[in-house]
RNA sequence: GGCGGC
DNA sequence: GCCGCCAACATA
């Protein structure tokens, strides 16, 4: 419709498909209300799954997470409005969210987690077709063609750490040159000029698409919003697009509290992936001997506050681990009211900021202390298999270490930062939080790729 | 961990 | 032995 400066065309997947592509704008029949609440439940789903890739959740969960929202949250009385309900609510909030890089960054990411895993449910058919609508002239193998390649394709798989299993049998072929980069990182085998791709791999190369397409988009959408549609739609679309905007169900920094939250289930996950390496050893340690030193538990305890964990969870958290220790009780009597006091709810009531990397740095562990920055403290050994445990490969390994020995501890741990994500950190790091919360930022945008 | 109170 | 109170400080 020209609302949206684009044609009206029938969706040529829609024929065996429910997943549209979303590549045409939908037609303005709906009552206008439903425009927002369309986008209401849409936007609870997107949260959801934010929500979800910040805890760190795994791509299964993600799966699991992403049908039970849209189960939720997407439904429609009437079987017919549920297509138009997805487009619908798709293209509302495309105008809310097309504003700022960041809003698109957010959009595009939860949009691209979810199409991804509506992707894989649709049957071969649908897939093959939403695969032609991107250009992607893939074909299926067939099954006794894959029989006769089964060993090929078997130690390919291997070789990537991804091993057949006979559930997943699934493989289509392509020109090699279409997809050189899986050919280059040898991901794929390639006979007769052509590549055998699997399954995993198709999702990612047509979300990918997806996402390219989505992304230049929301750029046109913005400059229309801007230029046209805003005036226009003055009485209309405009009013419930602003107030969608400042929905409290908005992305990241917006809203500080509510959206950060951390629970003691995730925590270990979030971890893993993405706590600095001073953190990451007060924690294990913490899980080994079930007790820090007070240096610790002010290190780590700040800091896990500044990543969202919330006073309860915190008292929860601490109690788990102490109370197999030095027992429930002593831990009420010793521990408790200083983490209470931490979170300013205690004595002059002061909600302290977490350390710094300066001030982690020119601490003074002594023995049996286990907080300080690794960069600085640690043994040039110790440091190695830390650094190891953290999967950075061996050639950073080095670079960090030549860091260590120049005595900038916060080089190396952005250095580190560099290597464990696969992407630059030009701000540098001088604060563990920091590092965390550009950590998330990356997780979060790399699992929906 | 430090300081302080009984 | 019982208990209270304190420190911190990045940042888009
Ligand atoms: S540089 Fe900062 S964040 Fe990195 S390990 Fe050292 S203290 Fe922690």
């Amino acid at each position: 419709m020209e609302i949206y400066g684009y044609q009206r065309k029938a969706l040529h997947s829609d024929a065996i498909s429910t997943l549209p592509l979303y590549r045409s704008a939908p037609p303005l029949d709906v009552r206008l209300e439903d425009f927002e609440l369309f986008a209401i439940d849409r936007l609870r789903v997107l949260k959801g799954i934010s929500d979800g890739l910040s805890r760190g959740k795994k791509p299964e969960e993600i799966d699991n997470l992403a049908k039970d929202l849209w189960k939720a949250n997407m439904r429609h009385p009437e079987a017919s409005e549920v297509v138009n309900k997805d487009i619908i609510s798709h293209f509302v909030l495309r105008l809310v969210y097309c504003r700022t890089e960041d809003l698109r960054k957010w959009f595009l990411s939860m949009e691209t987690a979810l199409f991804r895993y509506r992707f894989r449910l649709e049957s071969a058919e649908a897939q093959r077709a939403l695969m032609a609508e991107f250009d992607l002239p893939y074909k299926a193998v067939s099954n006794s063609e894959f029989e006769s390649m089964k060993d090929n394709l078997g130690q390919v798989a291997r070789s990537i750490g991804q091993p057949l299993t006979p559930a997943d049998t699934k493989f289509y072929t392509v020109p090699f040159e279409e997809v050189p980069e899986l050919v280059a990182g040898r991901r794929v085998f390639v006979h007769k000029g052509h590549a055998y791709v699997a399954m995993n791999q198709v999702v990612s190369l047509v979300a990918t698409q997806f996402r390219s397409h989505l992304s230049k988009a929301l750029i046109l959408t913005n400059r229309k919003w801007t230029s046209s549609i805003r005036e226009q739609e003055k009485d209309r679309l405009t009013p419930i697009v602003e107030a969608l905007c400042t929905s409290y169900l908005g992305p990241d920094y917006s809203e500080p509290r509510e959206f950060a939250e951390i629970s003691i289930r995730d925590i270990d996950q979030i971890a893993m992936s993405s706590f600095p390496l001073c953190m990451r050893h007060l924690f294990e340690k913490l899980r080994e001997d079930h007790h820090l030193k007070h240096g610790g538990r002010m290190q780590l305890g700040l800091f896990l506050k500044g990543v969202g964990l919330k006073l309860d969870d915190a008292l929860a958290f601490w109690k788990a681990e102490f109370s197999q220790k030095v027992g429930a009780e002593r831990f009420d009597k010793e521990y408790a009211y200083s983490i209470r006091h931490n979170y300013g709810r205690e004595g002059k009531r002061t909600d302290y900021t977490p350390f710094s990397c300066q001030k982690i740095i020119s601490s003074t562990p002594g023995v049996g202390d286990h907080h300080g920055c690794p960069y600085r403290h640690f043994s040039e050994e110790n440091l190695r298999a830390a650094l190891g445990k953290m999967r950075v490969n061996s050639r950073a390994v080095e670079d960090v270490m030549d860091k260590v020995r120049n005595r900038h501890y916060q080089l190396a741990c952005t250095l580190t930062f560099e290597a464990v994500h696969g992407t630059s950190c030009d701000a540098g790091i001088n604060h563990p939080n920091q590092y965390f919360s550009e950590s998330q930022k990356v997780v979060q945008s790399k699992v929906s790729i």
